[in-house]
DNA sequence: ATTAAAATTTAGGCATGCCTAAATATGACT
DNA sequence: AGTCATATTTAGGCATGCCTAAATTTTAAT
C-alpha cells in the first residue's frame, strides 16, 4: 500500500534527481521536505523494501522504474489540479500550490481524466512546469535562472517557482509570468537588483527573486 | 487539530443523532464507520477531551456545538463536492460519494466557495439530501421510506441512500431520480416486491431497494 | 595517514488510530 | 433481587511516520 507520505518522498526525490542517473542525498530530501535526516532515513528502507528506489547506503538513492511511474503520476495530478484550480475554478495562481499538494494524493484517475479534458489535455501548468503525460512522460525543459541572464538579452519568461506564494503575487504583479518577453536592461553589481523591461516598463527586481524565474532566450530583437 | 479521523466520526455522529437530544451509542458508530466498538470508545475520548462532544459512560453520545459545526462543515463539503463532480464535471452520480468521501477532508474553504458559486449556492446534493449552509444550517426534510407507502399512492421521489454505487446505477436506469414522480401501483405480500409506474413504464423492485429511496406522497392525481 | 567535520544511520520514544481479548457495566427476565 | 445476554470499556499490541540523541561512516584537510 503506498501511503500519502511515500507519494510525497517519491516525488520529492523525483524532482531532486535532475540528472537521470544522479543520486539523492538523505540530507537534500530531509531540507526539501522540512524533516529531520533521521525520518528520511526511515522512509528510505521502507520505500526500499519496496523496490521503489534503490539505496546505497550513505551515497544516496535512486529511484526504480516503478517508483518514477508513481512519482510521474502524482506530479500530473498535483499540475492539472493547479491547471484546473486556475483555469476552471478561477484561483489565483499562487494559491494553487498549497491547494494541489493535499488534493493530488486523494482523486481518482477519472478525476485526472475529467480535468485533462476539461482542459484540451494541456502539456504546461500556470507556472511553466510540464505536465507529464498519462503514460508517463516527462521531458522538463532546462531553461535558464534570469538572474544569470547577462543584461542586454532579451528573453521569454518559461517558468516560475510555484511554492512561494507572496512571490507569485509579486511576480503577477510585475507582469512576470509564463510567455512575458523581457529585455534584462542593466544588472547591478555585488549581486545587486536587474533591471528588466516588461510591456515598455522598466522595474528593478532583487536577485532572489530573479533566481526563482526561469527563461528562454529571445532571438535578439530590436523594439 | 482535527485529524480526518475525528471529521470522520463526527459526521457520523451527527448523521445519526436522528432526533435532536437523542445519544448515539458506541456500537451504532462502530457498524457505521465499520471499526471495532473499542476503537470507538477510544475516539470517543479524544473527541470529549476536545469538547467536541459528551460522553455519558455506556450511554452514548452527543455533540456539542462545537462538533456540531465541524460535522456540518464537513457534510457541506462532500455534499457540494458531489453535485460539483456530477453538474460540473460529468462524473455520474454513482461514483461521486466515494469520490467526495477523501476530498471532504483536504479542501479549503476558498475551495467550497468556488464550487458553491459554480453551482449557484445550490441547497440538493444530487441524491436529494440537504447541502448545510455556510453559517451552519441544515434542516433535513423527513421523507417517507417508499417501502412503507401504500398501494395506489401518488408519491415523488425525493433522496435515495447515496453509498451503494450499484443500487444508484440501478435506480438510475429505472428513472427512480429526485424530483420522478412515481405512483405506487401494487406491494406483494410477504415483504414481495412493489409494482412502480415510472414515467407510464410499470416496474417492480424488492423490498431492499424500496428502503433505500425516500419519497414525499403527491396531492392524489389522476394520470 | 591521521584527524576533525559533516553526513548518515541506529536506537529509543511519542502520537494517531486501528485491532483482539478480557474485564466490567447495563438492562431485561424470572 | 439474582442471573444472563449484550453493550461498553480497559488493557495490551501493532503499523505509520515523525522526533531527538547517540553511534557510525564518509570526506576533506592537514
Amino acid at each position: 500500500m503506498i501511503t500519502h507520505a511515500m507519494e510525497d518522498y517519491l516525488k520529492a526525490i523525483y524532482l531532486l534527481q535532475k540528472g537521470e542517473d544522479a543520486k539523492v542525498h538523505t540530507s537534500v530530501i530531509a531540507q526539501h521536505m522540512d524533516v529531520s535526516a533521521a525520518s528520511v532515513t526511515g522512509m528510505i528502507r521502507k520505500l526500499a523494501s519496496l523496490e521503489l528506489l534503490n539505496h546505497n547506503s550513505y551515497h544516496g538513492v535512486k529511484l526504480t522504474e516503478g517508483g518514477k511511474k508513481i512519482a510521474q503520476e502524482v506530479i500530473r495530478h498535483h499540475r492539472l489540479l493547479e491547471l484546473y484550480l486556475v483555469e476552471i475554478m478561477g484561483f489565483t495562481w499562487d494559491k494553487v500550490h498549497h491547494e494541489a499538494d493535499k488534493l493530488e494524493h486523494v482523486i481518482s484517475e477519472e478525476f485526472e481524466e475529467k480535468m485533462a479534458e476539461a482542459l484540451g489535455h494541456p502539456t504546461i501548468d500556470p507556472h511553466g512546469h510540464t505536465i507529464p503525460t498519462k503514460d508517463g512522460n516527462l521531458k522538463e525543459a532546462s531553461y535558464k535562472i534570469l538572474a544569470e541572464i547577462d543584461s542586454g538579452r532579451f528573453v521569454t519568461i518559461r517558468q516560475v517557482n510555484d511554492d512561494l506564494p507572496e512571490m507569485l503575487r509579486y511576480l503577477a504583479g510585475l507582469g512576470l509570468v509564463p510567455g512575458a518577453p523581457v529585455q534584462v536592461v542593466t544588472k547591478a553589481p555585488f549581486n545587486g537588483p536587474l533591471c528588466l523591461k516588461i510591456d515598455g516598463f522598466e522595474h528593478h527586481i532583487g536577485r532572489e527573486v530573479a533566481r526563482n524565474v526561469f527563461v528562454e532566450l529571445s532571438e535578439t530583437q530590436t523594439d
